[in-house]
DNA sequence: CATGAATGAGCGTTCATTCAT
DNA sequence: CATGAATGAACGCTCATTCAT
């Protein structure tokens, strides 16, 4: 008898974490389209493309596992930057730069996550939708606070949580059309940029 | 023997363009993935997926024409908006905010452009870079005049001419992805953002 | 520009008679779960299973015109047999016997139709329930016919219908299993059984 | 060491007979091309399709069990009411009575019967073809016995068991496809007509 | 005895492209 | 110029079976 976690064998979920890593680069690096189980199974050393069908339902199981896992990484490395600060700004300040450096650090993450949003026929509303809703309202968090504490100017906190949220987007958009950008400067320009954007003139 | 333009007669120039827009259409509603010679054909109302072949060389030659369709189309409907005002600031305001009506107007075109750059392994390096490059400089220079005449501070060109474009990138990913956004708002949003970015204090 | 039937044209309809033929001998054969398209295009000496996707939507397509073949083959021979006869009695021995010689004579046929009925999971409310239904109402109806002109016992007809069509089921069984049976005293056996069970004491 | 049957432990035997069960409810539920080994294991509570192959030799070797199960049970229900009569006509109605009796109570076991001799290449010569012609032999000892007492007509001997065989394929088909079906009253009519077919005049 | 991981062949289907007519 | 028939590779997925533990 095995130990389990949470009914997989110990086994069983480093063979799905292999497969899913695996996933990640070869969507990266191909695109969804090209990323068939054949070249997966290519990647991660398996014998036969049957092999990642007996770990995942069916390709849809596995995307979702590779959204997930890139939203899990994310979300564990940019939110405790953007909790242990004092002010509003300095909250939208992280937040904008860890965003960033998340981006810049994790290319092929962020890369297949593209890949899939643009790729897969319903990405959007069954991986998506949910957690960019999630990250708008912490946006729209801060900058309601940022306004509470005369932090900030006043202003439709919904729409402008909306232009920051789509200005990362751009920003990711470049890092990945850009490889050799230049990432500080870049990210100090795009901060002051959403500091003027929201602070008392 | 039929006149010609370019090499073409006149039915084999039609027939082009008929295949493109269908194409274009084709790519916006299903996706690249599923926008097959059989689909566009289907909307064309061509007999057979072999007819395309037979028009163009190959795919790649099809999706460089609906490219190359979009950014015409969108080069005339532009620049010559920022052509015709007087100040650096009004040409970057014209710049940015044609560009959003562009985007909100042609949304079928924008979303076909998108779905092909991230569907095409090779599509950047192939028809994007150099449009992008060429748009860049014109916001550059757009920038520098405005420093020359003393509109706008200090700040490296091209660095915040790459910021306003990623800007617009966000806005386009915005844009097809919640359609009912209220256009006239985010857009006078941006265009303030934008003006706040470069103007002196 | 081609002459068509029906909007075929000739060539695609020879393409789809001889695949068709072609699935009714596999299928009788090999039985219906090991009838791949691969089996039906090397029987009928095509290069490529795809040419069966091409030519049918599905393989649901395809065995539903091998059940509509066989059902029209059948019924072209049994029902003017049973059409050309004076009284109810001649009808139904002519009806009985002409079902099993088209049994006899079409064993490759029934022994496809057999398989499908037994190997799809839906086959029978899709493709045997409307004929099945057709055919016992003939039936029922010679009954009544022979009731009214005095040639027949009182009998409740469906059930007596229902029954005679089970017996035809059960001869079909026994030809497809015992493919060296004396025909001849069969037939005369179960007509007169039929005979019996329905005529005047 | 345990305790063994024909060389086999008890808890194998155990085994057996619960894997031979669970394929008997998937196949007759899911029809003989579904049955996978996952499924019957699924439904069986087992946690590998592998335990399968460790009990028996192969897919064939398990189905010939379910046959053989199948038969024993019919076989141990259908005789002894067929010796325990004193006439021949009431043998033969007794064995047709309890032929159909037996089908009607056992469904799921004579679908998993149909299914196999349909779905598997060679069913009927292996496991069908010898219990078949030695119920026929019973049949026809019958008819034989009830010609010498003078209760029956003169008529061949083994076409008329042939037959009344076969109407009780028919009539089991007919349950299978039927399943609210009048049992009562169409048992009735089939003895009945079993009875005119074989008795004096 | 039992388990779960692994294998590789085969399935139906889609696709861009070719070619004779 | 246009057509429709054909091609063969690749796709995601299922399956019976094997085997180390």
């Amino acid at each position: 008898m095995q130990p389990k976690r949470g009914g997989l064998t110990f086994t069983e979920a480093a063979r799905r974490k292999q497969i899913v890593a695996a996933a990640i680069e070869v969507i990266a690096e191909l695109g969804y389209v090209r990323a068939s189980f054949a070249q997966i199974a290519k990647r991660a050393g398996l014998s036969s493309p049957g092999l990642i069908s007996y770990h995942f339902a069916n390709k849809d199981e596995l995307i979702g596992q590779v959204v997930a896992e890139v939203y899990a990484t994310g979300g564990a490395l940019i939110r405790p930057r953007a909790d242990n600060v004092a002010t509003a700004a300095d909250a939208l300040r992280s937040f904008v730069e860890g965003s960033i450096a998340f981006y810049d650090t994790h290319r092929s993450y962020m890369r297949a996550l593209m890949q899939i949003l643009n790729g897969h026929p319903e990405a959007r509303e069954r991986w998506f939708d949910a957690p960019n809703t999630s990250e708008l309202a912490g946006i729209e968090e801060v900058l309601a606070r940022g306004q509470r504490d005369g932090e900030f100017r006043e202003f439709p906190t919904h729409t402008v949580a909306v232009i920051i949220r789509d200005l990362l987007s751009g920003a990711l958009l470049r890092l990945l059309v850009t490889p050799d950008l230049d990432m500080a400067a870049y990210t100090r320009e795009m901060a002051e940029l959403c500091h003027f954007a929201v602070a008392k003139p």
